[in-house]
DNA sequence: TCCATCGTTTAGAATAAATTAAACGTTCTG
DNA sequence: CAGAACGTTTAATTTATTCTAAACGATGGA
């Protein structure tokens, strides 16, 4: 064991400048800063780590350490693993990124796709539903479409649809999984 | 032109609910939520909306309306229009999906991924030029890793290195634009 | 030129989100 | 059984974001 063991101190303020640049892009897509922070964290760490070493690595509560390791954990991002003789919780990051995206991430994206779906459908149906009067304007409120302008907001719901259709057989399909 | 041009109030609440939905689907994904609002409203919109035609209807303010679209047109989302003899900037959605993924949303997700992957290599190069010492820990901060451990380390920067190649090439190659 | 009408900027107020300390329930240990 | 060590929940605070009103510069008539 002539060569060595442990790495300087540059390369942990190295890390420290990785966990921050992943709480970064999380936060620049949305999703709050901690989550990037935390997986970046555990990513480059080999051993599993226990929630208070975490929370003590990145400066938070126990509570804030809890919520995002669920968060994570939920999206398999996380796995939990028991060390014997020891009560405490450790994690270590998934570093397979397949699972994550397809049994993290991609369900929640069409999950959230799937309400915008549905509101299209509604307005489809109330747009073919809308009766078209020649008078009885009942209020300001109320506007004038002409036929040609009706044809087209069909058009353009229809659309929407495809385009919603397509999104989620993408989201679906194993191409995207295989190409990431 | 026996056949009608108003439609009735209850398309235009629909519509309100279109709006609505935009705004939770888009700030469901760390959007902000006029930014949906807006653009399903213009999406419902046949004819040009002036800004405070927008800000109207959204009842919002105009500085918020110029900011969402702002935003938008930056996105490629909406294209403006001159009226002849009307001051006034009108602005319509555009509908074909795939220029505003291509021309607005893609290049802005790439150059979010790149902060990360410039990232990733700062730390790749870090890792190689962390020196292995012995002895003279300095502070309780050092840690020690043994070599298998700096071994797993630069497999998983090697790792995240290529998954951050491969979604760029995916956010490039015009394979996605094809499928949406 | 002067006034009215735009769209934008900005500083401050309102709103939403993240974070924490403290209380709580559980589980292990002595 | 009592106490300590966990992780979670909750209510309150802090922080960040979003939104607005007012001021501003620009542009186009009158």
């Amino acid at each position: 064991m002539e060569s060595a063991t442990l790495t300087t101190r540059s390369w942990l303020s190295e890390r420290r400048r990785f966990v921050e640049a992943g709480g970064n892009t999380t936060h620049s897509f949305g999703l709050g800063r901690m989550i990037g922070r935390a997986y970046a964290l555990l990513y480059l760490t080999p051993e599993p780590m226990a929630l208070e070493d975490i929370a003590l690595s990145l400066s938070v509560s126990k509570a804030s350490a809890s919520i995002v390791v669920r968060q994570l954990s939920s999206w398999h991002a996380l796995r939990q693993v028991w060390i014997p003789g020891d009560r405490r919780d450790y994690y270590e990051a998934e570093t397979n990124f397949s699972i994550i995206l397809k049994e993290g991430i991609m369900p929640g994206l069409r999950k959230k796709l799937q309400s915008a779906g549905l509101q299209i459908e509604r307005s489809m149906s109330a747009e073919s539903g809308a009766v078209s009067l020649d008078c009885s304007r009942t209020s300001e409120d109320d506007r004038i479409f002409t036929r040609e302008q009706r044809a087209e907001l069909r058009r353009r719901l229809k659309t929407a649809q495809s385009l919603h259709r397509r999104a989620d057989r993408v989201l679906t399909s194993k191409l995207l999984s295989r190409f990431l």
